[in-house]
DNA sequence: ATTATATTAGTAACCGTTAAAGTTACCGAT
DNA sequence: ATCGGTAACTTTAACGGTTACTAATATAAT
C-alpha cells in the first residue's frame, strides 16, 4: 500500500483539537478573535502535525496573492540582476513573493507571460519591457482591469501608465556634452531602438547636446539596433566600413562591450584611435583596458522606487493616479572620453 | 459608482451561451468531451468576454500546478544566471511555469523560501544551497512529503536525494594535475566551506593531484571561505602574509575575480609573481590580463539535465529512484598556468 | 440588578475550477 | 425489437481556505 498521505489541512487539525476550522484558520493568522492561549495550542499542534497552508485555496478564497510579478527581457545582465536583486530584497521585507519571467527580448514570450500572470491573479506588476515590445493592447486590457502595473527602466509611451526611469535625455546630454568638452567634435551614437524610451530619450539626449553647441548632426554616425553586446559589434562593424567619428557614445553598457570587442578586433585601440563612453555600468569595467567613462545609473534606486510604486499602487486601487519617476545620473570618469590634450601624459604615467 | 468588474468566469461564459460551466471548462481545456463546433463557439466567447484563468482555483481543483521552484543562492552571477536561463528555457518549452527565489546565500531565507513555495505546492523543487545550509531537516520533510527535489551544482550529503552535479573531483583534479604538468609544485588552494559538496569535492580533487605527483601538501597553502569575490580577496590577503605559493587553485571563478583584484593591489603581477587557475568561468574572462586557465563547467547541460531530471521525478512519483548525475569537465587554457619556461616567449608576443 | 460591551468561538456561504459519475439521444449490430 | 456503445452534455461534489454573521459568555458600566 503506497503512503496516501494526503496534505493536513485546517479541518485535520480542527478536528483533533474539537474546534471548528474557522477557529484554527483565525488562530495561525492571529486573528484577534482568538484567545492568546487558544492561538498557541493550535500554532504548536499545526506544527507538530506538518501543516502546509494552501496557497492556491487562500488566494481563492482571500482573492488576494500577497504576489508581484516581474519580467525583465534578459536576466544575465549586471543591470537586471541587480535590479531584481534590489526587488527581491523589497518584496522579502514586505512579506511579498515575485514571480519573475524573463522575456529574453521577445515579444511573444513577453504576452505570454503577463497573461500567466494575470492567471496567477498576481497583486501587481513591475516590467521592463523587451527591446521590440508590442503588447500595447495587453497593456491596455491590464489597465482597463485594474490590475497595478509599473514600468521600470524601460517603458511604452503612455501617460497612463506609472514608469521609474532614468533620466535618459539628461544623462545622455550630460555624457555627450563631456565629450564635447574635452575637445571631440566628431561624436557618433550606437544608439537602441527608436519605439523604446530608452533608445529614443539617450538618442535625443545626444542630439540636444550637439544642437546647443552648434555641431551639425552627421545621420551616417548614427546606428541603432538593440541593447546586447552583439548588436554594438555590428554596429561598430557597419560604422567601420566608413570614416569613423572620433568618439562613439553607446545606448548602453553591453553595447559598449560589443564594440570594445569589435575595435580590438580590427586593431584599433582606445581611446587614441577611436573613444568611447557608454550609457550605464557593469561590474567588468573594472577589468577593461582602458576603463570605460560612463553614464551612471543608481540600480538599486530602480528596483527600490519601482516596488515601492507598485505597493502605493496596490494599496490605493482606482484612487491611484499614475507617476512618472525619474532617476538622475551621474557622470563617472574613467579612461575614456578624457581631454585629448593629455592623453600624452596618461599614457606616460600608465607604463 | 466604481466600475466592480469582477473577473469573468467560467459560469458567467456558461450563462452566456446557455450551457454548464464544467462544459465551458473542458471546451477550453480541450476536451474530447465536447464536439468541436461547440469548442470554437465556446472558445470564441471567452476570448470575446476576455477571460483570463484562475490558476489559483485551478490548482486548488486540480491539485497541480505545472510549477517547479527554482532556488539559487545568488542571481547576480553569471555562472547562476546561465542555470536560470537555461531551466526557463525548458520550462518553456514544457509549459511548466517557473517560481525563482534567490537565497542570497542566507540559510534562513532558504528555508522561508522552500516553505513558501511548498505553501504554493509547486510540482517540484530545483534548488542549489547556500554555503552555510543548515536546512538538512526541512529536506528531509520535503522527502517525507514525497514533494519531488532535486539538488543542482551544490548539494547536501545524502543519497536518498537526486542531484545534477559537475564532476568536481575529477575537475579539481585535472586543473591542478596540469599546474604540475606545467611546471608548479608549491601550489596553494583557495576552497570553499569544506561542509558542501563543492568545497570539499574540489578540495579533494586538489588533494588527490598532489598526492598522485607525490607533492606534499601543505596546509598553509590552504584557506577554507566563501564562494564569493570578496572571499577570494580576503583569503589572498590572508595567505599573503607568509610565504605565498606559486600558483593558487580557486574553488570559483568569482573567488578568482577577488585574488586578482587583491594580487593587483599588492602589486604583484600574474603569472610571474603568482600564478592563478579557477574552477569556473565567467564572460568577464575576455578582458582580464591575463586571461585565467580555468575548468570550464557546462552550464547549459547543469540546467538542461535538473529540469529534465525533475519532470521525470514528478511524472514517475513515489516510484522514482534517486539519481546522481555527474556532468564532466574540461580544462580551458588561457594565459595563465603555463607552462614556465615558455612565459618569457608568450610575453614577447603580446607586446 | 440590568444593560451595554468586549471577548471568543461557531455557522454557513462562497471563491472558481476540475473530477467523477450520471443522463440523453442516436447509431449500428444482432 | 433489443442491446451495447458512443458522443456530447449535465449534475453533483469536492479542493482548502476565508469572510461576514451570529451566538454565547464574561466583564464593565449604570
Amino acid at each position: 500500500m503506497s503512503k496516501k498521505k494526503t496534505q493536513i489541512t485546517l479541518q485535520d487539525i480542527a478536528d483533533k483539537l474539537k474546534v471548528t476550522k474557522v477557529t484554527v484558520s483565525k488562530a495561525l493568522r492571529n486573528h484577534p478573535d482568538i484567545s492568546n492561549k487558544t492561538k498557541k495550542l493550535i500554532k504548536s499542534t499545526a506544527d507538530k502535525m506538518g501543516y502546509i497552508p494552501n496557497f492556491a485555496a487562500r488566494n481563492l478564497s482571500s482573492k488576494k496573492t500577497s504576489t508581484i510579478g516581474v519580467i525583465v527581457p534578459v536576466i544575465a545582465n549586471s543591470f537586471f540582476a541587480q535590479i531584481i536583486d534590489s526587488i527581491y530584497n523589497c518584496a522579502f521585507n514586505s512579506e511579498y513573493d515575485i514571480i519573475l519571467a524573463v522575456s529574453q527580448e521577445d515579444s511573444d514570450k513577453e504576452r505570454k507571460q503577463l497573461e500567466t500572470m494575470l492567471a496567477m491573479r498576481v497583486d501587481g506588476i513591475l516590467i521592463s519591457v523587451c527591446e521590440h515590445t508590442q503588447n500595447l493592447n495587453t497593456f491596455s486590457k491590464i489597465k482597463a482591469l485594474g490590475i497595478p502595473l509599473v514600468f521600470f527602466d524601460r517603458t511604452i509611451d503612455d501617460d497612463n501608465f506609472s514608469s521609474v526611469t532614468i533620466n535618459n535625455i539628461q544623462g545622455a546630454f550630460n555624457a555627450v556634452e563631456k565629450a564635447i568638452e574635452n575637445g571631440y567634435r566628431n561624436i557618433g551614437h550606437i544608439g537602441g531602438w527608436q519605439n523604446i524610451n530608452i533608445g529614443r530619450d539617450r538618442y535625443i539626449g545626444y542630439k540636444q547636446a550637439l544642437a546647443r553647441h552648434k555641431i551639425h548632426l552627421d545621420k551616417s554616425n548614427v546606428i541603432f539596433g538593440g541593447f546586447g553586446e552583439e548588436d554594438g559589434y555590428k554596429a561598430f562593424m557597419e560604422l567601420n566600413e566608413k570614416d569613423l567619428p572620433e568618439i562613439i557614445f553607446t545606448v548602453t553598457f553591453p553595447v559598449a562591450i560589443g564594440v570594445y570587442n569589435a575595435v580590438k578586433e580590427v586593431g584599433l585601440s582606445i581611446p587614441h584611435e577611436i573613444d568611447l563612453i557608454a550609457f550605464g555600468q557593469s561590474s567588468i569595467n573594472r577589468f577593461l583596458n582602458p576603463k570605460l567613462s560612463y553614464v551612471d545609473l543608481r540600480t538599486n534606486d530602480i528596483g527600490a522606487k519601482a516596488f515601492q510604486l507598485i505597493m502605493e499602487y496596490i494599496r490605493e486601487g482606482h484612487n491611484f493616479k499614475p507617476k512618472k519617476i525619474k532617476i538622475e545620473t551621474n557622470i563617472v570618469m574613467n579612461e575614456t572620453c578624457i581631454n585629448k590634450s593629455i592623453y600624452t601624459e596618461i599614457l606616460s604615467r600608465k607604463k
